[in-house]
This record gives structure tokens, C-alpha cells and sequence, in this order.
DNA sequence: CAATCGTGGCT
DNA sequence: TAGCCAAGATT
């Protein structure tokens, strides 16, 4: 049995799959709409389905177009977006409906190499919004392409290397059936995600099973392989709610670090944990102006990928404005409108320690 | 190009 | 529990 038999047999039997027992539905499969194709693609970057599924019926609902999209104010956008993660993504989307609205007569285009130069468009997204929307002969190589073709072939190069990459590229892109390239990218990244799932693969019904080499060779649970191993640092974060006459200080997150664009209170970073009584930053900010503190609240803890952020809330009541370089007063109220980092929203919806916040 | 960007589910 | 992983892209 010769390397282009196996990959014969692996698209017949992935198509053949697809035709008769794949069952998953999603709302934008089958979608004809290049902008819906998109923003589903983007909302999915390393995102798992169930999780993005409501922001893309919301985001379908409050922009059904590009144009809407492009019209938006961007922190109700964000407002939408928050929760989801990977803020950049929300980013770009902004800009490049601007670009596509201002530029391009709001037309989504349509050649591969034009899509891959949109911003927050990568090779796996091009791909998907090609063959989907515009039936292009582009493989998707996502987290399941790895795996089906690294289990498949018994590839043991890691998939987080640039040779990795490019080998299981090319081999994606020689498998791709171009006659239905949608059809193709949608069938292995379902049997990714349904059958040759990560941890417990269901090898014993598998489709592929008499051919695959990880299979065969017992080796299912080794393949992929990466090479990387991500280092985390804990970072402490103590947040003044400072309240002035029924406003609070809040700032916009900037660039070059986490939660870029999502807004946050006063912070104060330490490297180590802190006790809040007597806490002398605190007492440098607030100066000679008179304060009360209404609330400490409990420890707050948020794992990321590459950090464990950990801190406390402390609200604090003041008559006299403060002058605070980056930070700005708003309403309580206007607070439900801005987007929040997690670690933060958790706090404010908390109806034991932030009651009296709105 | 290796490091970084969130959040949540699962084992 | 601590770590892995999820329809990746950017710098």
C-alpha cells in the first residue's frame, strides 16, 4: 500500500462520513454569506463551538452586515465581544469591517490571497471563508487537521514547529478534494471534533481505524505532538473602586499587555500579595483627601494561559476629586456599557460586594 | 520566530 | 488539581 492509496482512502472515507453520519449542526454551516462566514470563523480562533455560539447569534442580531458592523460604535462591540477572550480578534474585526465598508463597497472579497491580507485573518481563516463562501481550493489547518493527519500518517513532528506547520500544510492542501473544497475542510474538522477528539478518541467506530498508522501502531495518545511548554506567571492585582459623588474612576487597558481595550478601576500591581489595611499606595493616591472605605472583598483568582492573576476590590468613598493621570470619571450606571476583563465583571456582578456600585 | 494574547471545559 | 486544549493571529 502505497502513501497515495492512504491518502485516497482517508478522503474517500472522511466525504463518505460526512455524507452519512455526520449529524453536527451549527448556524452557519452551509451559510452562503461571506460576512456571516467571517465573523463565525473569527469567533471560533481558538474558541470551542458551544462557547462561541451565542456571541455569533448576538453579533449576527446586532450587526446583520458588514455595514452595520463598520457603523457601531466600537465600545458596544467590545461590550458585545466581552467574555469571549482574545480581545485583539474584536479588534480587527472592527477594522477590517471599516476597511471592507469604506474601501471596498462593503463586498467581502473574494480571491484568497485579498482575504489573507484582512486584518485578523490568518492562513486558517482564509482557507475557511475561500472554500465556504467562495468554494477556493484552500485547506483549513486547524487543532483537528493536526491531529487527523498527524494520527492518520503517524506524523510525530510537532505541530507547534515552523517545519511542523509547513509539513502538515502541504500535506493538507495535496489531500484538499478540489472539486468540494468546502465540503472537505468542513468534513475533517467535524471528524476532528466528533471522532478523533483529543483525549478519548473513538477509535473502535472510527472510519479510518484499518489505515491509521497511530492506531495500528497503539500510538493514538502520543500523536500530536507539540513542543512547547508554556511558563505562567502570577501577577497580583489590587483594584481601587474609588467612588466620587456617584462616579467612578475608570481607564481603557492599552497596549502590551493583557486585556488590551477592555477597561479596568485604579489598579495597583504588586509582585506579591499585599494586606489592603494599611496598604501605602493606596493612602499615596487618595493624599490628604478624606475616605471611607465602604468594601474589601474576597480574593478574586483568573487563570490565563500564560498567567494567574490574582487580587482584591477595595471601594472607597471620597467627597473631592482626585487628579489621576489615564483615569476618567463615569456614571455607575455607564458602567454596565463598558467591556470588562473577566477578573473585573466577576467582582461587579457580585451582588454581595458591589450592591451599592449601581 | 518564539512568545503572547482569554476563557472555559475536560481529565 | 494542574495541565491540556479549543475552527489561530500577531508581533
Amino acid at each position: 500500500m502505497n502513501d497515495f492509496a492512504h491518502q485516497k482512502y482517508l478522503v474517500k472515507n472522511l466525504i463518505n462520513w460526512n455524507t452519512n453520519d455526520n449529524k453536527r449542526q451549527m448556524p452557519w454551516k452551509g451559510e452562503k454569506d461571506p460576512y456571516k462566514i467571517w465573523l463565525s470563523e473569527i469567533i471560533l480562533q481558538q474558541t470551542r463551538v458551544e462557547q462561541g455560539l451565542d456571541y455569533y447569534n448576538r453579533f449576527v442580531k446586532a450587526f446583520p452586515t458588514v455595514i452595520h458592523l463598520a457603523g457601531a460604535a466600537e465600545t458596544k462591540v467590545f461590550k458585545l465581544w466581552e467574555g469571549l477572550g482574545y480581545y485583539t480578534r474584536c479588534k480587527n474585526l472592527i477594522a477590517t469591517a471599516k476597511y471592507i465598508t469604506n474601501n471596498l463597497s462593503g463586498i467581502f472579497p473574494d480571491k484568497y490571497e485579498d482575504i489573507l491580507a484582512l486584518k485578523g485573518i490568518g492562513p486558517y481563516t482564509a482557507a475557511a471563508i475561500g472554500s465556504f463562501a467562495f468554494n477556493l481550493p484552500h485547506a483549513v489547518v486547524d487543532g483537528n487537521v493536526f491531529r487527523v493527519l498527524s494520527r492518520y500518517f503517524g506524523i510525530a513532528i510537532p505541530t507547534d514547529s515552523t517545519d511542523g506547520k509547513k509539513i502538515f500544510s502541504s500535506l493538507a492542501n495535496d489531500l484538499l478534494d478540489k472539486k468540494q473544497p468546502g465540503t472537505y475542510n468542513q468534513a475533517i474538522m467535524d471528524f476532528g471534533a466528533l471522532i478523533c477528539k483529543p483525549k478519548l478518541p473513538l477509535c473502535s467506530t472510527c472510519v479510518l481505524k484499518d489505515r491509521c498508522k497511530a492506531f495500528l501502531q497503539a500510538s493514538v495518545q502520543q500523536l500530536p505532538v507539540k513542543e512547547k511548554s508554556i511558563t505562567k506567571k502570577t501577577r497580583w492585582f489590587y483594584y481601587l473602586v474609588i467612588d466620587c459623588n456617584e462616579e467612578v474612576y475608570v481607564r481603557k487597558r492599552g497596549k502590551g499587555d493583557i486585556w488590551e481595550n477592555l477597561y479596568e478601576f485604579i489598579l495597583i500591581e504588586t509582585s506579591e500579595a499585599v494586606q489592603l489595611e494599611n496598604f501605602q499606595p493606596l493612602k499615596k493616591i487618595l493624599g490628604k483627601n478624606k475616605f471611607e472605605v465602604e468594601h474589601i472583598s474576597a480574593f478574586y483568582k483568573q487563570l490565563l494561559t500564560h498567567q494567574t492573576i490574582q487580587g482584591q476590590f477595595i471601594r472607597v468613598k471620597i467627597k473631592l476629586p482626585l487628579t489621576l493621570k489615564g483615569y476618567s470619571l463615569v456614571k455607575k450606571r455607564a458602567l454596565e456599557k463598558l467591556p470588562f476583563p473577566k477578573f473585573i465583571s466577576n467582582y461587579l456582578k457580585d451582588k454581595n460586594v458591589s450592591l451599592n456600585l449601581f
